[in-house]
DNA sequence: GCCAACGTTGGC
DNA sequence: GCCAACGTTGGC
């Protein structure tokens, strides 16, 4: 099994609205940059766990668990005229840009914030807090992943 | 709102 | 292929 952190903006779908919607599910979609499209398209296995990191928040953090449960498929926002996401050179039938579905699995006790986890040891090399780390979607390696969760004080 | 870091675009 | 200009991300 793999690990991830994705992130997405609260304002637009925070780790509550994920935990609402229905199955508890949701398509993250969105996704416009090459290196998290080759992630999202080739990488992300169903099962795979992800951290849901809450970007551009007050504060920003680690808000909780969830799961993969679609494997990449393309992203038809791309394809909407009128659409937020929408991207002109994005073909139908030979999509740029991909996204997953993911279902929440457990929250966070509490929101595990970003200056936070920059104070947990073995966290140096995780890729959130490298400097200038843009990515959406990232990968978490396994020991990174079991140190959040005690840290967090969830199951991992 | 500011700004550093990064990715993309496009002229040459 | 280089690189300046521009747009976006995201912490603060």
């Amino acid at each position: 099994m793999n690990y991830w952190l994705i992130k997405s903006e609260p304002e637009m779908c925070s780790y509550a609205d994920l935990e609402q919607s229905p199955k508890q599910t949701t398509y993250w979609d969105g996704v416009r940059n090459y290196q998290a499209r080759n992630t999202l398209r080739d990488l992300m296995k169903k099962g795979d766990r992800c951290f849901f990191y809450h970007s551009n928040a007050e504060p920003s953090g680690i808000a909780g668990i969830c799961e993969v449960v679609k494997e990449g498929y393309p992203d038809w926002t791309a394809f909407e005229k009128g659409h937020e996401h929408f991207d002109e050179k994005s073909d139908p039938d030979n999509p740029t840009w991909f996204m997953v579905d993911v279902k929440a699995v457990r929250p966070m006790p509490r929101l595990i914030t970003l200056a936070e986890l920059k104070s947990v040891k073995g966290l140096e090399k995780m890729v959130l807090l490298q400097k200038g780390s843009r990515l959406s979607v990232q990968p978490v390696t396994a020991k990174e992943w079991a140190i959040v969760c005690k840290h967090a004080g969830v199951a991992p």
